[in-house]
RNA sequence: GCUGGAAUCGUCUAGUGGCAAUGACAAGAGACUGUAAAUCUCUCGGCUUCGGCCUUCGUAGGUUCGAGUCCUACUUCCAGCA
């Protein structure tokens, strides 16, 4: 489905912006989501111990699924002889792929022999068998994966990259942008270029006009939120990129993230989301709430429940009795700690729905306060001021 | 009744003369940001001025510089024979 970004209202005081995503498929029937919008993962091609009905029951736009993952396993001819992603995994929403490139920093074993000019070498987790991922080959995979939108072969680099490291880094991706631009080859799918340079000023400049000039259909800002990058860094990363992306397009933080972060970089422009962190703190027994608390670097965080705490054990009120979720609307605390303590998957899909649907509830709220210019007190709202 | 064997931290378990004592589970807590993650880390006899000190391996004695480990008796359990 091709899709288009509609900007429909800014903010007053603070800039931040509400609009639609339409996505228009070749029968030109089109679905339309609203945003800023957090995006569900779904790496295999699945939103972990969730059916797509009941990620559905979220309020979800677009979710997430992976091209490397899916290359290793089942692999993309598999993936198109179901008759692509959505057939295979049974979803007809949009999916964004992400290219490979978040798997050059947390794969790639040795990132200064294995991250080449010419593409990435890693080493199969599964089998072990050395594999070669290029911009080229990125694309080509996600032509045939049959995604809505498929992103840029990018390096996301760890947060202790250095300048001279980024800069380089910076001028390569977008060398990739381009080879990954020019093989793009199906027209029903979106390309979305992707910013880098860390918190430097210049360099997510130099990134942003560049992958600007190659012209995609939406524009990410990556390599933030990684390792314990912190969120000064990460609010830089976006302050100095966004002034040099196009208004008329969507503009997607990768991998962020936690309620404080959606907060913080919707008020700073950004449209849309993903995050693997509602899913797997689902599966590690925790529960999203209201509020906010502070990491050890005193940064505010996101407020959460261990349900696996012994605390919780004879807790029969829900995680959050305001909740609209399924989780909050027909189980207690004490029946998800059980679920968790017996280690019942029942209890991971309970915890991943109501933590998903907190970040997309919350998205929602910000999206009401925009139209109403209200999001400066919907902030301070927030953070309980 | 006889002959073997066994009793160790909530549970199972390692341990054959230097041991507050192995591993697993359970338990208590923490971490997690484009998913190598239903994973990983820490704690798990008591006290501590963090150097140690104290009390622990069924019970009671004994041998030894030193005993969970060797010896004796007892208690309980298991197996085989009656």
């Amino acid at each position: 489905m091709k899709v288009k970004y509609e900007l429909i209202h800014k903010d007053k005081k603070t800039g931040a912006r509400y609009g639609k995503l339409i996505f228009t498929d070749k029968n030109g029937k089109t679905q339309e989501y609203e945003t800023p919008m957090f995006m569900p993962v779904g790496t295999q091609a699945t939103v972990k111990t969730l059916s797509p009905e009941q990620v559905k029951a979220t309020n979800p736009g677009i979710i997430l699924s992976n091209t490397y993952h899916l290359w290793l396993r089942p692999t993309p001819e598999i993936v198109e002889k179901a008759g692509g992603l959505h057939d295979f995994m049974n979803w007809h929403g949009p999916i964004l792929t992400d290219s490979g490139g978040y798997q050059v920093f947390s794969l790639a074993r040795n990132k200064k022999k294995d991250i080449t000019e010419e593409g990435v070498h890693f080493k199969s987790e599964i089998d072990g068998r050395p594999l070669f991922l290029t911009p080229e080959k990125s694309i080509e995979i996600q032509n045939m994966l049959d995604s809505d939108i498929a992103m840029s072969f990018d390096e996301c680099p760890p947060a202790t990259a250095d300048y001279n490291y980024l800069k380089n880094s910076v001028e390569r991706t977008i060398r990739w942008a381009k080879r990954g631009k020019a093989v793009h080859k199906n027209e029903q799918q979106n390309l979305f270029g992707i910013v880098q340079g860390g918190p430097y000023e210049d360099l997510r400049r130099f990134s942003a006009e560049e992958t600007v000039k190659i012209g995609f259909d939406g524009y990410a800002i990556g390599g933030v939120a990684n390792d314990d990058e912190c969120k000064d860094d990460m609010y830089k990363a976006i302050d100095f990129s966004n002034p040099y992306l196009p208004e008329d397009k969507v503009r997607y933080l990768m991998g962020v993230g936690e309620p404080v972060d959606l907060v913080e970089g919707v008020k700073r422009g950004v449209d849309i989301f993903d995050c693997v962190s509602p899913t797997r703190l689902a599966r590690h027994g925790n529960a999203l709430i209201s509020g906010i608390r502070k990491n050890d670097k005193g940064e505010p965080k996101e407020n959460r429940l261990n349900l696996k705490n012994a605390r919780f054990k004879d807790d029969f009120t829900p995680i959050e009795e305001n909740c609209d979720c399924y989780a909050c609307k027909n189980y207690t605390k004490a029946y998800i700690h059980h679920l968790m303590r017996c280690d019942e998957t029942f209890g991971a899909s309970l915890l991943s729905i109501h933590n998903i649907r907190f970040l997309i509830h919350l998205t929602e709220k910000m999206r009401e306060a925009i139209k109403t210019d209200t999001y400066e007190d919907f902030i301070k709202e927030f953070y309980g001021e």
